[in-house]
DNA sequence: AAAGCGGGGCA
DNA sequence: TGCCCAGCTTT
């Protein structure tokens, strides 16, 4: 007899009780479309339901079907993509797209093996999609999940290594029956109640069956391997304008940092910064040598990334009669064009210290 | 096994 | 500020 027997059952009853609305989702036993499905998982790796439900909807308005995602250009794809992060999620979908119209003639399998070798569907993603949209039972395991298993049983061993560990008893926890409303319970329940600090277990309908409130201690778990320091980079940026108000823009590298996104011209992104020699270089390298002006700095710009922090100082050129982009794939680009290309939030951080800085111009 | 990879919201 | 998030891929 398993100890936490009728767990799944009171998951369930909250479920029906307090399952909230979203675009994706379809209450009272039906299935959402196995589409819907599989796009906001990969929009919610690592994404708020908050941040995600705009992108979710922009996407299935303009590409009701998994085959018309298929048909678009990665960089449209990309460019609706912008702000959301983790850009290899878009270049994945759009992999993923196609792969389903190849392989399975639009249409997604079911089954967990096969979700699982399509490119940008992990474990979680997998397990999420299979029980979800097809109501087969799959151990789904997410951060949420993760926090409410390691209360549940007071599990000891610090993350990552415990992972195998809640897997097992995440497995024995979860039903047969509408795994999927289980699955999307429980991440409810981890995000709303079993909150990482502060959890409200006095809403919280498995209390009874959780170690951690027995023992007073439920907030101390996960235990998790302490954290590194985030370093700080350094950089100069340019916003180069020519005399038909145009800027220098240009596509990062596939791979990496923002790979793919739009970028301003920047010096290398480093811990020592940039001596006035490399930034004299690049302005050369870009063909922006001979200006008249001196270049107007404006304010710093900070943003943090996932494993360290940068500072741009943005600096604004006017670029001679000739104003020629010398350097291979950069091109001039309107200001009223931004949000046709691919540009991420630290780019869109720049825009706006410039207009700041200028006062004059407006988007 | 560990590192790389965005951005926003919260205490 | 640091932490956390409906993780996946690459090395």
């Amino acid at each position: 007899m398993n100890r936490k027997d009728g767990f799944s059952q009171a998951i369930l009853d909250w479920y029906d009780r307090n399952a909230r609305e979203l675009p994706w989702r379809r209450l009272g036993g039906a299935h959402p479309e196995p589409y819907h499905v599989w796009l906001s998982e990969i929009m919610l790796q690592q994404t708020t339901v908050v941040t995600v439900k705009p992108y979710f909807n922009h996407f299935i308005s303009r590409w009701p079907q998994v085959s018309d995602l298929a048909a678009a250009e990665l960089d449209e794809v990309l460019t609706a993509w912008a702000g959301l992060g983790y850009y290899a999620r878009a270049r994945n979908l759009h992999k993923c797209a196609v792969a389903v119209c190849h392989n399975y003639g639009g249409s997604f399998p079911a089954d967990e093996a096969e979700l699982l070798s399509l490119p940008g569907i992990g474990d979680y993603t997998a397990a999420a999609v299979s029980s979800i949209a097809f109501g087969k039972r799959a151990v789904v395991v997410d951060g949420n999940i993760e926090r409410v298993v390691s209360r549940v049983y007071r599990i000891a061993d610090a993350l990552p290594q415990a992972k195998p560990v809640i897997k097992a008893h995440a497995d024995v926890l979860t039903p047969s029956d509408r795994a999927g409303d289980y699955a999307q319970a429980l991440m409810d329940i981890g995000s709303g109640v079993c909150t990482p600090r502060n959890p409200k277990c006095e809403l919280c309908p498995v209390a009874s069956f959780c170690d951690g409130f027995s023992a007073g201690d439920a907030e101390t778990f996960p235990q998790k391997a302490p954290k590194k320091k985030k370093p700080t980079r350094k950089a100069h940026i340019f916003w180069i304008e020519n005399g038909r108000g145009e800027v220098l823009v240009r596509r990062r590298e596939e791979s990496g940092l923002l790979g793919g996104m739009m970028e301003f011209p920047s010096t290398a992104w480093q811990e020592q910064a940039p001596v006035p020699d490399e930034v004299e270089a690049l302005l050369t390298q870009i063909g922006v040598e001979g200006t008249s002006k001196p270049p107007v700095t404006t304010e710093l710009v900070r943003h943090t990334f996932t494993h360290f922090h940068l500072e741009l100082t943005p600096h604004v050129v006017k670029a001679g009669e000739a104003g020629g982009s010398g350097s291979n794939d950069a091109f001039w680009l309107a200001p009223d064009a931004f949000s046709t290309i691919a540009l991420p939030t630290l780019m869109k951080k720049v825009v706006q210290s410039v207009f700041k800085g200028q006062g004059s111009l407006d988007l």
